[in-house]
Formats: structure tokens, C-alpha cells, sequence
DNA sequence: AAAGTAACCTGCCCGC
DNA sequence: TGCGGGCAGGTTACTT
């Protein structure tokens, strides 16, 4: 599911409802989702502690404390937060999937905030002052930071012998993109996803960046995609709107938006991908 | 070393 | 109406 424009939305609306408040404890309905410490030590961690920011890294959530200590988050493909103040019920949405609320946050205020995910992809990490992850040390840039210019990303790509889409994808060189956003960054710069990265002329890859930057910023404004399942859908269980303005993504029997021709599908390390031949060189 | 495949899960859609 | 196959916003581990 989430990807860059949705962990972003996600991280937004929690740091904006749950800083500072105070975590009174934590219920584990399914621990397997916790990688990181053993589960008791991780019940007994998460309690009566402040909240003091939530930030993000690649599709990775990172809840702050005041103990130092921080709550690492990856969605997976259907992970989802759903908030309820004190007084409010599930919203309709999250009703229909209770059966796989996974983890309870329970705040001093009576508030509460519930992780859900029917495939359980996802995992979490609780990890102490200092301490740190290997996968996220190892993610590579962060697209929209300024650090992230132009040519570091022509270099990364005369540096490379995998094809445009698998960069695109590989978080170890940019962090964030999937499946939805890498199709429509190629897509909108007319670049086959086939397309070796040393080949891309530098008029090619200026337009590839300057879609990476427009195409994230645009889905965050617009709060996501929310694909028909709904598996993305933000803490009051609202969808995004940026699946309205897909060109290909998910658009099996269609045709290009730009030239009519028929969008075929073909499969790049597995997974579907939407191109029109016509359009992207 | 790169590339392909299976694995982790549940649900939905399609064709027979 | 039911059953099986394929597919889904992701990532890792194990093969070739």
C-alpha cells in the first residue's frame, strides 16, 4: 500500500494529534508483528511516557518519546492507523476490519489509536536511545530533501546498470517510491521503465527529476491514493484523492491518456507495470 | 554479483 | 454458487 505520499500523510496527522500526549500502555493482540525488543520488555517500555514528535524516514513511521527511546513503524502493504478520541466510536471504515486491529495505544486523555493490517506485513520496532536499525541507516535518499538535487540524481544513474523502474524502487538509493508513483514519475517523463539508467540522456533524467519532486509533493497535497480495497485510508479513515489524477497505474484494458493507444502490462522484478509503447521512449 | 523466486498473509476478482 | 488461480501501495531470504 503506502508509499512516500501516504506514510508522509499519515506521519502529518499523527504528529499534529498525538504529540505530547502521554502514553498510559500499549495492548499486543499480535505480537508478531514486534520486531524488536521481546514483547514484554516492549508492554513494559511503552507506558506512562510523553510523546514529543513523530517524523519519517523513506515509508518508515519514527514515533519519538521523551525517554529517548522510539517507535519504528513500516505498514507493510495494508498496515493503518485509525484514532478515536475519548468519546468517538470506529469510524465505518475501520468497523468493517476490527478483526485485525493488531496493536492499542492508550493515551491519558481517553483518546486512543489502534494499528490495523489485514495481511500483517507490517512490522515495528522499539528501539532504545541510541540504538539504531540497519534498514534505515541503509535507505538512500530522502527525494524531497534539498540534499537530494539534481546532480546527485544523474550521478546515481551513470553509476548504475539497473533499469530506470528498479532504481526508482530500490530503497537503498531513493527512499519512498513504489510501485503507483514509480509507474506514473516514468509515465509522465516519457521514459520507458525498461530504459538502462547510463543511457538516459541528461534532458531524460532532469525530466525524471523534476517528476520525482512534483509527483510526491502533488500526491501529498492531495492526501495519497486510495486504491478500490481501501488497505490505504488516513487515521479517521479518510481516502486519499491523488487515484484520480493516475494516468496508468491500475489501468488494465485502458488506453493512454495522451495518445489513445492501448497501456500494456509487463512485469519488472515482479511486479506489474504500466506502459504505453507509444509514449515512453 | 545480479536476477529470479519463494515467503510472509488475507481478501477479492475472474473464469470455468 | 463454488473452487482454484492470480493478483494486490512491500521487503527479505534464499536460490541459481
Amino acid at each position: 500500500m503506502p508509499e512516500l505520499p501516504e506514510v508522509e500523510t499519515i506521519r502529518r496527522d499523527l504528529e499534529k494529534i498525538i504529540t505530547k500526549k502521554i502514553l498510559i500502555k500499549v495492548q499486543v493482540k499480535t505480537p508478531i508483528l514486534i520486531k524488536k525488543p521481546k514483547i514484554d520488555e516492549f508492554i513494559y517500555k511503552l507506558k506512562n511516557i510523553l510523546i514529543t514528535g513523530v517524523t519519517r524516514r523513506g515509508k518508515y513511521i519514527i514515533i519519538h518519546f521523551d525517554t529517548m527511546d522510539s517507535l519504528i513503524i513500516h505498514l507493510g502493504m495494508s498496515g493503518r492507523f485509525e484514532y478515536t478520541s475519548s468519546n468517538e466510536l470506529p469510524s465505518k471504515i475501520f468497523k468493517k476490519q476490527q478483526k485485525h486491529n493488531h496493536l492499542f495505544f492508550f493515551f491519558k486523555d481517553r483518546s486512543r489509536l489502534i494499528y490495523n493490517d489485514v495481511r500483517k506485513f507490517g512490522k515495528i520496532w522499539l528501539l532504545e536511545k541510541g540504538e539504531n536499525l540497519p534498514r534505515i541507516e541503509n535507505l538512500g535518499f530522502e527525494p524531497l530533501d534539498e540534499e537530494f538535487n539534481f546532480d546527485k540524481f544523474y550521478k546515481l544513474l551513470v553509476d548504475s546498470t539497473k533499469n530506470i523502474k528498479q532504481l526508482l524502487m530500490d530503497q537503498k538509493i531513493i527512499a519512498g517510491i513504489g510501485n503507483i508513483y514509480a509507474n506514473e514519475i516514468l509515465f509522465n517523463s516519457r521514459i520507458h521503465p525498461l530504459r538502462k539508467t547510463y543511457s538516459l540522456s541528461e534532458d531524460e533524467a532532469k525530466k525524471i527529476y523534476l517528476n520525482i519532486k512534483r509527483i510526491l509533493v502533488d500526491a501529498i497535497n492531495l492526501r495519497g491514493t486510495t486504491m478500490v480495497d481501501e488497505s490505504y485510508v488516513d487515521l479517521q479513515g479518510n481516502t486519499g484523492s491523488y487515484g484520480g489524477t493516475l494516468n496508468v497505474y491500475g489501468k488494465k484494458n485502458d488506453t493512454c491518456p495522451v495518445c489513445g493507444n492501448p497501456l500494456k502490462i509487463i512485469r519488472i522484478e515482479n511486479r506489474s507495470t504500466f506502459v504505453c509503447s507509444k509514449c515512453q521512449k
